[in-house]
DNA sequence: TATAATTTACTTACCGTTTAGTAAGCAAGG
DNA sequence: CCTTGCTTACTAAACGGTAAGTAAATTATA
């Protein structure tokens, strides 16, 4: 049985507290705690706390533009509109610590994503702008800024996930009579395709 | 002529570093710096930094639900959610600095977030629950879970303004032959308007 | 094959800087 | 003379990063 190296575990660590800390708030010292080492130790496996977050999040964007890209060639319009929405949010479910440093760099303006990443989602725009324009051509969907329509995806998935705790803190001052159980995630994704796909077609 | 308090003048300095580098990253030596005094007289004024950050963000929460309020009672349902979406996305563009600091709340699962912010904009879900509810009564709008609505407006917007540095970045990748120009803002509101309108329809 | 040299993967100890926050003093105005 | 609205000077802690050393494994050499 293999142990899993350091430099793993370092990054699991790193991947854990960049997600629920953010940038500023995770403290090498206090991975290196958790990873049973001294801070030094990271410093050789990593140049500085921003290699290190690159290295946490660079893979991760990588993934996601391929499961896109591998998931959104077959079909018509509306179906790769509907698998581009339905893996990116399945993707962000996997990956809960994606979805909250994804949602960090957004409300950033990504200033300081590093331009490896912004590659890589680009890769899943172009893939959307070509479902996009598909449409277009074939009179399936309105001509729409593509920027929009994944903002309305994207943010939309990712911030329904990072706000489930400000939702709970809401549902005590709305006090809404008509209640319904809240929704699981999946059901989102469903009901955001539909409401999204309906609001794209002729 | 009244001369703007220093007070006034550090919540307007605090207010710009807030939205421009979040809160860890805000230096209160550097905004004494800004509205030249020195760092303790902001102590002066405020009890710490976090009641700084309080007193500048609750305001503007508080402004967004009144004029929330005032402009979604009237008309049929596709008019007051119009009214919503409009309301809403004219007070970002307004409100920059607004923008970012709720954009960044968002993404942090609004656990810095204060109570009294939280309870400002429990009253616009409120009006959006008011809203969608009327227009499934009359058959107009299908039922569909109000926090996702919200999102899909809110966080949409928000992250629109936010990622226009990262939409230059990734436009260079993309090389779009079809490119359009970059729609403004406003039209940005309508787009969305109209897709969410559509797609909440029966 | 024994041994010397070198590299790997760290640790201990430390530095410099930044930053939130405080204690004490002081000048001006009522 | 006392309150308001600050300033000067300071503390304490946190944090990113580095220098130097070391035990163990690996490789080169005699």
């Amino acid at each position: 049985m293999q142990k899993t190296s350091k430099k793993e575990l370092i990054l699991y660590h790193a991947r854990e507290s960049f997600s629920k800390n953010g940038y500023e708030l995770t403290a090498l010292e206090a991975i290196a705690k958790e990873c049973d080492i001294t801070k030094p130790a990271i410093y050789y496996h990593f140049k500085d706390k921003a290699a290190l977050y690159k290295a946490v999040i660079c893979p991760e964007f990588t993934a996601v533009a391929l499961k896109i890209e591998e998931n959104t060639k077959m079909g018509n319009p509306i179906q790769r509109l509907e698998n581009y929405i339905k893996i990116f949010g399945e993707f962000l479910i996997s990956n809960p610590t994606f979805n909250a440093i994804f949602a960090r760099e957004i409300a950033n303006g990504s200033s300081t994503m590093p331009d490896e990443c912004v590659e890589q989602l680009s890769r899943t725009i172009k893939q959307l702008i070509s479902i996009l324009n598909d449409g277009e051509s074939a009179k399936t969907f309105t001509k729409e800024p593509p920027f929009l329509i994944q903002m309305m995806i994207v943010t939309t998935l990712t911030s329904y996930n990072t706000t489930q705790p400000l939702r709970e803190k809401i549902s005590q001052y709305v006090q809404n009579k008509t209640t319904q159980a809240e929704p699981n995630f999946h059901n989102i994704i469903d009901a955001l395709s539909q409401k999204i796909i309906k609001g794209l077609l002729c």
